[in-house]
DNA sequence: ACATAACTACCTGCTTTCAGGTATTTTTTA
DNA sequence: TAAAAAATACCTGAAAGCAGGTAGTTATGT
């Protein structure tokens, strides 16, 4: 059975060898290559194949993010899993963006990578315990959140929701059959209630509510 | 000791029962109440306090996720797991911002309800292994997604961020010490890069290619 | 039944956006 | 070094947005 290649991204060659230590005795794993740049990732990528690379993404001639983004789009099948010592939910959520597969913190023990490797090989998304919850903390709100927003009647929510679809407010207007005028004062109580002084601010707003 | 509190909120008197049969050994955890609509809830709630509620966000007269949301509002602590045969990254992302702290899908085992609650009891957010899945899929990009958006010069993503924060036109151009007639160039430009015709089109074209 | 809230519509004046271009300068690339 | 790309700036005209209000009708709540 020939073993799965991966290729190892990162800048710290004690890091490569750790890695290559936790996976020495797993034969159905192979590391391929280590590199230390962004410069001799790609030229490896471009004669060798390999199905995971694990990609450090502090890397010093060039930015991770932007590396992940161009080796997705050069290999579509390949896993990229982000290693990195930053646990926060925006950087995790760029990596995702810019086409990662997995993100591992530094701190992660030989279970954890081996978790990572059979998710994504099973075209599965993985983040580590402690990048899962963080970017999960994201999408939470507390009482405090919830009862500071203000109250939106039936009209306005409509309004507000068309609004974030993209639609002006004449299209608006002609959509629920009333009169421009009538939709600019929507506008102007959703504004005047959310403390904003244009309908991109109002729409940034409400996101940060969570109304849309 | 005495046994955390859980109140479980689902029209199906079946599924209580089946959720307090999972539980009967489970000596530090103890069934409150279980109510089948929204209302005998709340009075619940008026008289009573629980830790832990079990939410169906199905319910026949309220919806669920504004249930949860009044919740939240009146009980800052109280942890709140949504139960669901639902499992769309949407529904999930919208109970989390209304006040919830967990998803578990209606298919769950007794481990994977106990994990949630041990998870929320120590202020984490759970979700399901397939609700997690979903919500984390959302995140992610395809090599075509990276390859089909269009490349923006230095100047455009940097207007585009600036846009995104709620900035006009004008108030760009102060900030960037440039012409107003510079910065209307720039967004002409972006829309007709990403085939838009207004500045919310634009923002939102951006973020579903994760230029923002 | 009455008061209140929500919804509807209107109007002026000003600012900003959008669409349609043109054109010069600076920077980058080959 | 020359070509190409990016950045900068300009201009008109029309449409939309924003701020400032006023005001009548309908629906809801007490």
């Amino acid at each position: 059975m020939i073993p799965i290649p991966i290729l190892i991204i990162d800048d710290h060659p004690l890091v490569a060898g750790g890695i290559a230590m936790m996976l020495r005795d797993v034969t159905w794993l192979q590391v391929a290559c280590a590199c230390t740049n962004a410069a001799d990732a790609l030229n490896f990528l471009n004669d060798n194949t390999v199905d995971i690379i694990l990609l450090d993404i502090s890397l010093p001639d060039t930015d991770g993010l932007t590396l992940c983004a161009q080796i997705r789009r050069m290999h579509k099948a390949v896993k990229i899993i982000g290693l990195t010592s930053i646990n926060e939910a925006g950087i995790i959520s760029q990596f995702l963006a810019h086409g990662g597969n997995g993100y591992l913190l530094k701190d992660m023990g030989r279970e954890e990578l081996l978790e990572a490797i059979d998710a994504v090989m099973d075209n599965k998304v993985f983040l580590s315990k402690g990048a899962n919850q963080k970017l999960l903390e994201q999408f939470c709100s507390t009482g405090d959140a919830l009862k500071n927003a203000p109250v939106l009647t039936r009209r306005e929510k409509e309004i507000l929701l068309l609004l974030h679809e993209g639609l002006n407010g004449p299209q608006i207007a002609e959509k629920l059959f009333l009169s421009s005028y009538t939709i600019e004062t929507h506008r102007k109580n959703l504004m005047q209630k959310l403390n904003v002084s244009s309908t991109q601010l109002l729409l940034k707003k409400a996101k940060e509510c969570r109304m849309i």
